[in-house]
DNA sequence: TCGAAGATTCTA
DNA sequence: AGAATCTTCGAA
């Protein structure tokens, strides 16, 4: 299965109230404190799992929030995991994505820049814009605009709406592949 | 050990 | 708008 990142959402460490890493190191966050490029993989809800890419050199802690992708590959594979699901809202949210791509706890901290059940990898892809909006579902930190999304793209999670929505800015950057 | 909250989703 | 559902973490 391939699909196309177009969503995602930043989070960090002490100065970051929002992040799971703000009161320090824990068993859950450790993946956040390590090497970068690595899967981060939580459980929330009592229902969903969560896929963040680590993004910070080790004892840093930072990530971003895979929050939806495009299918593009083994589409029929994803509506099997999540069955009865337009294409449209198979893989737009955090959760869904999740469950469509199978992603669960065994792939925490795998190592994402190399090639292995899940990786991450640059691919051709146009111009596009990028929007930024305060990022969703938090409490606190609603201040900082950390949502970053392919403008216009049909597969973002349906709340652009949120408040402290910017037009889009920012540049033209190859977006990456999920597998 | 216990209680509350949670980087969500689905249904009514 | 509200329930579902259960792990995680901090406080007691």
């Amino acid at each position: 299965m391939v699909g196309k990142i177009v969503e995602v959402e930043a989070y960090r460490g002490s100065d970051d109230p929002a992040s799971h890493a703000f009161r320090g190191l824990t068993p859950r966050n450790a993946p956040m404190f390590g090497e970068p490029g690595r899967a981060y993989v939580y459980f929330t809800y009592g229902n969903h799992y969560c896929l963040n890419i680590t993004t910070r050199e080790s004892g840093i802690p930072g990530a971003v929030l895979i929050r939806a992708i495009e299918p593009i590959e083994g589409i029929s594979a994803m509506v099997r995991l999540r069955p009865k699901v337009p294409k449209l809202a198979l893989t737009n949210g955090p959760g869904k994505l999740t469950k469509a791509l199978r992603i669960d706890k065994s792939l925490n901290e795998i190592d994402m820049t190399k090639h292995g059940p899940l990786y991450v990898t640059k691919a051709e892809a146009g111009d596009f814009e990028v929007g930024r909006s305060t990022r969703i579902g938090i409490a606190a930190g609603k201040d900082r605009l950390w949502r970053f999304y392919v403008f216009g793209n049909p597969y973002v999670s349906q709340r652009q709406t949120a408040e402290g929505l910017q037009r889009p800015r920012l540049g033209r950057k190859e977006p990456e592949r999920v597998i």
